[in-house]
DNA sequence: CTACTTATATGTATTTGACATATATCTAGT
DNA sequence: ACTAGATATATGTCAAATACATATAAGTAG
């Protein structure tokens, strides 16, 4: 029998049959207060007008990060955005009809107007809301809902992926800044309360929240107020940097 | 120019030069207090002589947790186990000197005893003790020792592996009810504070642990003793079953 | 100038975890 | 038997974090 390592020396690239792999980007943001995502409808078989994830292939001298990047930037036209990182890998062998695709999910976080710049030459490109039929961090797939409220169906196992997407998120919203890549530059206490309320779908309660954010050390008063409030203006804050 | 799903339905499989996708494990236990891995010394070059995790290509019909659950039992000669998630994916384009090749690392978790038993007759694997050269979930590389203390080289990228799957390890320890999987059925207090102290590389304080464990509903207790006890024998606990 | 609304600050109770200390219970030896 | 020694187990207290309630401040709109 031959050892681990002797097959490896003597692997030839061509002789066996391999996945295709790609990278499938959750690019999420916040919209009226609720979580929604970047999505596409597709227009041919397999799942022909469900909605897809972006995605594409990893090229054979590319990292995944860089991958990522690319899709991010060819897909979207979005530059550098606030966050990005890997999420899960998806590798079902059923889980596209057409042949076997190990997907490298990637999770990503923009300011819902920076996505909308982005996206004003991008007809096939569609922000859907997203309706999470679980609490908490207890996972499962989620929904996506057109604006009329109507289910969307999702290609592939997108719904899956978008649930583990969702998971972390939450997972990681109050011990890691990650809801500032949801916010502009400068923001109030409110938005980013906002931000964590959508992303939870809770309400927090308004003392113990600002206590908790000033208390972390993430951010500074700016002194400067917002403008065009309707009622007293709350400050400006912005993230502090290393 | 092309749109993706034009591009996908006409993808010729054999048309671009794919990458191959592997399983990578990193098989973790508790031996004497510190936190050790399953490694095998390379025969072959590359990395000749340095140690490697066990690992192996993800077939085409294959699922990745599937793949890994054979790379448990073929390589180690492991049943069942108590703990098995996928950790991170690696894949940059030089990680392999021969080729591309990105690899889905998996963590698992067993009790030295069980490690022991399955290793008798696998004189090419080995357990290694880890060296942690950083603090709490901070991350980084991780060293291998050998038992006189010496320094063992790791092959390819898995000294970074190895310090993802410590850093998941630190992180989800309190939250999750992991470390019973590296524990038998029967276990006491201090044996669970010892895990825990050999994960985290520090010193717990006895009656706050007692307690924070006890109040996390895990746990019930036998009302059986241990047996061979210098001295005052502890009672038995188990973990409570859903 | 007043009413209204929201920002901001504070007071207090509950909970969680840390450390110190006390009590109980076993073995080993006299 | 009894005692000493070591460890298991229990409790007491304190500090930090968090939740909710309430008070005060500061702006806009009439």
């Amino acid at each position: 029998m031959m050892s681990e390592d002797e097959f490896l020396t003597n692997y030839d690239p061509e002789a066996f049959a391999r996945p295709s792999v790609t990278v499938d980007l959750v690019l999420m943001t916040v919209r009226a207060g609720k979580l929604a995502v970047l999505l596409q409808q597709r227009g041919d078989h397999p799942f022909k007008y469900h909605w897809a994830l972006p995605g594409g292939f990893v090229e054979i001298d590319e990292g995944l990060d860089e991958a990522a990047l690319r899709i991010l930037r060819t897909k979207a036209g979005l530059p550098t955005l606030g966050w990005l990182e890997q999420l899960f890998t998806f590798g079902a062998p059923s889980r596209d009809p057409r042949m076997r695709v190990i997907t490298v999910a990637y999770f990503a976080l923009i300011p819902l107007a920076v996505l909308d710049a982005a996206l004003q030459s991008r007809a096939d490109l569609h922000v859907v809301n997203l309706d999470i039929p679980w609490a908490g961090e207890t996972g499962g797939p989620v929904l996506a809902r057109a604006i009329d409220g109507g289910d969307l169906a999702l290609a592939f196992d997108h719904a899956t992926i978008l649930g583990t997407a969702v998971a972390r998120l939450r997972g990681k919203l109050d011990y890691s800044p990650i809801a500032f890549a949801l916010l502009p530059e400068l923001f109030t206490l409110r938005d980013l309360q906002d931000v964590h309320e959508a992303i939870l779908s809770t309400q927090l309660n308004k003392p113990a929240f600002r206590r908790r954010m000033l208390d972390k050390g993430w951010i500074e008063g700016t002194g400067a107020r917002e403008e065009a409030a309707a009622y007293r203006p709350a400050e400006l804050y912005r993230l502090k940097q290393l």
